[in-house]
DNA sequence: CTGAAAGCGCTTACAG
DNA sequence: CTGAAAGCGCTTACAG
């Protein structure tokens, strides 16, 4: 049961001041040769080490950054996380997260009590309802009272800070672009998140690649049974000959629906998913999906915020980035 | 762009001294109710906040927790985060996170920052290199320095700290003893994560189930190859009734390998996995899985530790808490 | 080369 | 009822 040594007790044992001791723990010229010895000695006897606190309350640094994510069972926010904190450590931060629950007042609460000087800076992917109503005061608020923010993701608004996300318009754009390449006219969208900007993102991608064509397929709905029978009506009368799936939900209904109605992948129909290349390796059969690389816009946005901290970027203008994602061919794209 | 407005400043303005100020504003009864109005109005004008930095320092609290997670991209601790972070925050303590992606010497490193006192305790579960090299003086660390600390999900060695975790073995015997009162003789399990201490408490549940039994069917593996190969086996030569998965690695090729073999699903072989339910359910046929519950496990994982830390608890012994689980039939288990 | 002093922003026992 | 003082554990400009 050791108790934490302090400066003072060091100091004590030594029969030096205490500004002499913290000098020579930092290497300081001023310090003797063999003073700084003797207390470097007697300080790893103790394991000394500073009290972060009080080193932090001298700096006006908190050494640590906060994280919010709307929704911490999403697998690609645990997998940003993980970036997060790969590269926070490397800078020696700390990473505070906190979780909004996709709620605008939770929130809220969370930027709000940031504001009191927890953190060093806040990286933050918005809540859907935040997106939805449009409300970024407390956001300002953060720049208000001069804490750099990093939005991460959920990028599409008007805010003046750097942002790091994914171009979901164009990788749908491109996705429906290369099976049209392929010679298929008749390519259907199924989509449980079309009320969220991403999912809206995404049709707009598709969209944009079948600009010439005069009908789009899409099987939208947030609510599973009506799904289902509007991606059978797809498959069933549509009769079209891909699918792309925009969410985790909808490939597996897809995925369903073709069996239970004797519809083979890719025999009769070619399937891309908006899904984990873990999960999409393991169906059966196997699907083609679009990889995102999750843990490098967690890195990039610390290596964002990293600099607005330090000052490197002063009175720049705000810096959008993209992260690009791959389509990865499995079973359900063979032609 | 605000500053933020210190005691002091707030003190000049008002012309009372720093004292005066900071009792008022926790409504000390030796305060005029004249002057405690004024203070607060003042403060709530400059929307004055204290640092704090400044009453960690103070209080030698420092409000935070610290959480170590092996592998941010396993759900399963994802949700185990989601829920520590709930009870943390009507506890009033940050969380900081650390990931120690399975490594012991990452683990090591952890440790040894934390104690330097960024925290007031540590839920941590241990990193399978640790479980599996049986090395826990970092954690021991802790303890010496009075950090309290507690284990959560993987909780079987023996260490004098309070614990929550799963009864992993019972929950498999009870699976397999499901099977068995339903007549089914030949009941397989298929696991990926045989290695691993979870993996093992699985198997041995199973085993305890089938004492009276001869035959065990296991098809164990974290080659996906040679599981495929082993599983083939339990189907097609063993003709398995049931399968256990443990994992969800192991569910999916069961899943794709019945597929292949025109093996039907359950008509001709019963299937459990332990995966979530937000997959179970999409599965085609959705599969029966076990619920379960690990927000609860980090929701109670902060109410010990919070205990240990206010010192409710000292010097009493070490608790054990177990989370239950449940057993949810969906398609791939009607008889 | 060493140490006393001031200060980071707060709280609280004590004096008046 | 108010304020001066000490102190949490550190750092650093300054004096000697």
């Amino acid at each position: 049961m050791k108790n934490k040594i302090t400066l003072k007790e060091l100091a004590k044992l030594l029969n030096v001041s205490v500004s002499t001791v913290s000098k020579a723990l930092h290497d300081s010229s001023e310090i003797s040769p063999k003073t700084a010895e003797r207390v470097k000695e007697l300080a790893k006897l103790h394991n000394y080490r500073p009290n972060p606190i009080a080193v932090n309350l001298k700096s006006s640094k908190s050494g640590t950054i906060g994280v919010i994510i709307p929704n911490i069972a999403n697998s690609f926010f645990a997998s940003v996380l993980w970036g997060i904190e790969a590269k926070a450590q490397k800078a020696g931060l700390q990473v505070i997260t906190y979780i909004s629950d996709e709620s605008l007042e939770r929130e809220q609460q969370i930027t709000d009590m940031l504001t009191s000087g927890f953190v060093d800076g806040v990286l933050i992917a918005v809540s859907e309802e935040t997106n939805h109503k449009k409300q970024y005061d407390h956001l300002f608020g953060l720049i208000d009272y001069n804490i750099p923010v990093v939005l991460y993701d959920r990028v599409s608004f008007d805010f003046p800070a750097d942002k790091i996300g994914i171009d979901d318009e164009q990788t749908f754009e491109d996705a429906t672009n290369l099976l049209q390449a392929k010679g298929l006219k008749k390519i259907g969208v199924a989509i449980s998140i079309h009320h969220l900007g991403v999912g809206k993102l995404r049709i707009k991608g598709y969209r944009n690649a079948l600009a010439s064509m005069d009908d789009f397929y899409i099987a939208n709905s947030s609510k599973p049974e009506t799904l289902k029978t509007k991606i059978k009506k797809l498959l069933l009368e549509d009769k079209v000959e891909a699918i792309l799936c925009a969410d985790f939900e909808s490939t597996m209904l897809v995925y369903r629906l073709a069996y239970e109605n004797g519809i083979r992948i890719p025999e009769d129909i070619k399937v891309i998913g908006f899904i984990q290349g873990g999960v999409a390796k393991l169906l059966t059969p196997s699907i083609s999906y679009v990889e995102q690389f999750p843990e490098q816009i967690g890195e990039e946005a610390v290596d964002l915020l990293v600099d607005r901290i330090e000052k490197k970027l002063t009175d720049e203008k705000p810096i959008n980035k993209t992260v690009f994602t791959k389509l990865m061919h499995l079973e359900s794209t063979v032609f």
